[in-house]
DNA sequence: CTGAAAGCGCTAACAA
DNA sequence: TTGTTAGCGCTTTCAG
């Protein structure tokens, strides 16, 4: 930093300014200084930056599971948003776990600007705690004192459900997750709400905890049913297949996050989509970049949308009204 | 730290000793210094430690596409066998871009102790040039002056073919993926060796790119094709499918990586299985984490296996020997 | 608007 | 085996 200042004739605490407040420096000066950066193609030790108070340029992103394809599109889509803002993203695996969760973000707060958490299951004070005085952004599940983004969970049931209706479909289940995520507790809530619909709630979220549903799906004479995500939905439909029904003839599945996946199986896979990268982008920018800065929306909800890649009416029942063939 | 010291009635320079290199310091201070920093829950600042010189404790790893789920699997033993070692990891995409790499590579090389980038397609020159006095290993392409870990490509291609002709095939395709891949490369190089065999090379990698293989697939005749990774497989499955073709009976597909999607589809995927979490760990292992260490094995070639779900003869011709049913 | 000077918390010679 | 002493490269008051 000290050859850049001699080379642009000026104290090494200007080219400092000129990197960290630009607004206070003469034009220029400006000019000059950024003239000496590019020629000595100097570049600020981050380290020394951090030591001496300043940013880290590193946010935090934790998920619960790095394989999940949902959460893999997500990192993806924070980790362009944060480069787009300069910042290099550290990502750690957290397994759903609560105590998991609180460790790494201890292990992590001290040398990032900011956390972007994922569907996290461990309480908000123990986070909040174990944060310190970094920031904290929450994706899918909302907080008071944490500012956060989530899909609008209800719409999600919502859509699937009327879906169904519209294809006449009378015997509608709709699963959740895990009791402890906060999605599992909002489609439990919105389901409830819109009555006459069958609930199984804390599945296993994944692929095989969808095909254990299959049971209880057959035995409530379930025709139609939403599933908690794609990969439960997949599940579902394998395992129906495998039990010698025809889908969506017999069982009509509506899936949830349109996952890559979903547009790959045969059948495909109706599903509601979530707005993987504007929810990424969305958590960066709700990160206080300014320490001073007064706090932007701290609570985002998105809306979804219905991809419909596979419908039909129940088999013995024409619809009512029929949206496409 | 210097609050530490003092708690335990040592100097500072001592508890340095004690968290950095713990043989020199006698052991019953050794453990009065950990005592105080466990009543004082004291942890060491990484901006300082950086700065004077020491480790950064991050490891970056770059892939091409965070959302491909081979990569995301990837990650996520790096990221496990990292934490097993106290590290963290910064995580970039390179979006299977030269140009991006060198960048990246350049913008995290400062702040962190190795970086793995995985299958890079950089130049490797180019690479360490930017990486400067930075340690590179590179996962899946192999170079002489850098660690590396690779899959044995030559034993995918034979391992497949191989599968194919016990069931009877003599028409047998093998799809290569970009030439720019050291992957690509060696597969190319693996399928001449065998001979007899019909070569696709340069196709897209993913799902839609093996949809646009069919087409080629037909016109040569073949009847069982090695895919250059699942995705592509489960393109060319689904293709087929559409196509009105029966699969295995009329086109039998393998594909290779066996990620998560391979085992949901219908028909189930037969792959050759990369240890991927072998692989991460590996990567993780040849960083020299000692400065001045002697470097460890630097060339790791892993073995792969094949996992046959979904096996037929072909059509017109019962197979000499057959493994299974 | 810019220069001067004081650390930030740690590692690494060097001395004892 | 431990204490002493310099910085590492930057941000930030405080003057001017």
């Amino acid at each position: 930093m000290s050859d850049v200042a001699h080379r642009s004739g000026v104290h090494q605490a200007t080219v400092s300014r000129v990197l960290n407040r630009p607004e206070v420096v003469k034009t220029e000066t400006l000019r000059r200084v950024h003239k000496a950066i590019e020629e000595l193609e100097y570049a600020p030790h981050t380290g020394a930056r951090h030591l001496a108070g300043g940013r880290t340029g590193v946010i935090a992103a934790f998920v619960p599971d790095l394989a999940n394809p949902f959460f893999a599109a997500l990192l993806k889509a924070i980790q362009a948003a944060a480069h787009n803002m300069g910042s290099r993203v550290m990502v750690a695996d957290t397994q759903f776990d609560a105590a998991t969760e609180i460790e790494i973000v201890k292990k992590f707060a001290a040398s990032v600007d900011a956390a972007v958490l994922c569907s996290p299951v461990a309480s908000t004070a123990g986070l909040l705690a174990a944060a310190g005085s970094t920031q904290l952004v929450f994706v899918n599940r909302a907080a008071v004192r944490v500012p956060s983004v989530v899909v609008d969970q209800a719409e999600i049931v919502n859509l699937a459900v009327d879906h169904h209706r519209q294809l006449g479909h009378r015997h509608i289940a709709v699963v959740t997750g895990p009791s402890s995520y906060w999605s599992s507790a909002q489609r439990l809530r919105a389901a409830q709400r819109l009555g006459a619909v069958h609930v199984i709630d804390n599945a296993d979220p994944t692929f095989e905890g969808g095909a254990k549903v299959l049971g209880s799906l057959l035995d409530a004479d379930i025709t139609a049913v939403v599933a908690f995500n794609d990969l439960m939905a997949l599940g579902i439909l394998r395992a129906a297949v495998d039990h010698g029904l025809s889908v969506p003839d017999d069982l009509s599945v509506v899936g949830s996050d349109n996952i890559e996946m979903a547009a790959m199986s045969s059948p495909a896979l109706t599903t509601v989509a979530a707005p993987i990268d504007e929810l990424g982008q969305t958590a960066v920018s709700l990160i206080n970049w300014q320490t001073s800065a007064k706090k932007s929306r701290s609570r985002v909800s998105l809306p979804t949308r219905l991809i419909d890649r596979n419908s039909t009416a129940p088999r013995t029942q024409r619809p009512a009204q029929q949206t496409r063939g």
